[in-house]
DNA sequence: CGATTGCTTGATACCTCTCAACCCAGGTGG
DNA sequence: CCACCTGGGTTGAGAGGTATCAAGCAATCG
């Protein structure tokens, strides 16, 4: 199981790779074994690393300890649509089948704990609480995917751009600025924009004074009702 | 509760309601009650009638015994997002919190099994197997939706129209021609499209010769491999 | 028969994409 | 130190796809 995940984060290795500090997933010695209703193994994955991919055997679910994840569906052509990012505490990869919907990478360097689905299931048999857990957790992915879809599907690009940033301005500590882990191409994929847009559409809010953008990665909100006003 | 599902389908209501035969929920003389362990109270539902609304109180979900149910989502300004179509056999509007996070509307008449929530919970304490069958209700609603964002962020006009197409085949007894439950207007709400759009769409796949449209809610496909090489 | 509803088609507008150039910060190496 | 390269981001010009507005058609219903 390790040795998959291992062999798994191989693909999209960055030329830099092997000398940054994350390039390997955690060994023995930073393993981190929890009580056992909740065991989980750390490990460690390297920005814009694979955690795993489309088809990948499903044994596992993870959840974030540190970091961004993102989840994410290709075509065959390349195009990307990325279903969430996960942030700490968030679980990911929690699927039906015995194979992985959809893949799943580092944003930046990150940690997330693997849990084995088998055993988490015998066990849920027997807990209650558990078993309810592990539906929340699902009915969580599903709420969170429909609220995307009216997204995708209805929104223009302000709106969309004005989505996320609301969205992701709760995750952020500050409620005035907040630090975007992601790139602009990964926004895009997010909303179903190009790079472009997402680009145009922040300089469009920044020219309306509704934010700033100190530093490309920064955010700082200067009118947030007219943010709101843009939201449903 | 039987009550609460009876006020909620004033909404909406056409104005030939009054006298079409479908027009009442269930009575008692109608009320089908089933074992203890899937305990559903049958309902009927006139076309476009309201099933529940957003925000009702998510006491009950359902289940498809006959016909199609299309759920959904509002922006405030009346666009439209339809999450998914439901046939016989589907289960739909079991959600995670105290209210239903989308409405749902009889696509056309239809027979749908209520059941109770609380009491299902109960069970499921008890009983493995059911609990296992709400989980993987929770997990094929996150997958639909899933899928449904790759296609409302990614997908041309053509792309979502052969996409819906080969889902709804899916769902037809006879491979050659499919029968079309729902009108223009619920399919472009369902791809993310105006309803010019996908009749513009229909008719140009028509000139292609991939389909035949002998009515409007009859499509033949004449080169499936055609369509086909429109997915993924 | 007129009114209504669902659907199709045309002309045009506009939003977003595409292609391209450019900027900037950071890292590398001579 | 500076030249160079790279990756991420911004901006502009133009094209294209889809939306919008409008008209017309066919079937249904009262």
């Amino acid at each position: 199981m390790s040795a998959h995940l291992a062999s798994s984060t191989t693909a999209y290795a960055p030329a830099s790779f092997a000398r940054h500090p994350w390039s390997t997933p955690a060994t023995d010695g930073r393993i981190d074994r929890e009580g056992a209703s909740a065991a989980g193994v750390v490990l460690c994955f390297a920005q814009d690393r694979e955690i795993y991919g489309e088809g990948d055997a499903a044994d596992s679910f993870f959840k974030v300890a540190e970091g961004v994840v993102r989840t994410c569906k290709f075509l065959s052509d390349g195009r990307r649509q990325i279903e969430g990012f996960h942030v700490a505490g968030d679980v990911f990869g929690f699927e039906a089948g015995a194979g992985h919907r959809l893949s799943a990478e580092a944003v930046c360097d990150c940690r997330v704990t693997s849990h084995r689905r088998r055993g988490l299931e015998g066990l849920a048999a027997a807990d209650l609480a558990l078993s309810r857990q592990l539906l929340s957790y699902a009915m969580r992915g599903m709420t969170r995917a429909q609220d995307h879809s009216l997204l995708l599907g209805r929104k223009s690009a302000v709106e969309k751009v004005a989505a996320f940033l609301m969205e992701w301005a709760q995750h952020s500590v500050g409620c005035q600025t907040i630090t975007l882990a992601m790139t602009r191409q990964d926004i895009a994929d997010y909303l179903g924009l190009t790079i472009e847009t997402v680009s145009r559409t922040l300089s469009q809010l920044e020219r309306d004074a509704v934010i700033e953008i100190p530093t490309a990665r920064q955010i700082r909100f200067k009118n947030s009702a007219a943010l709101q006003g843009l939201n449903s």
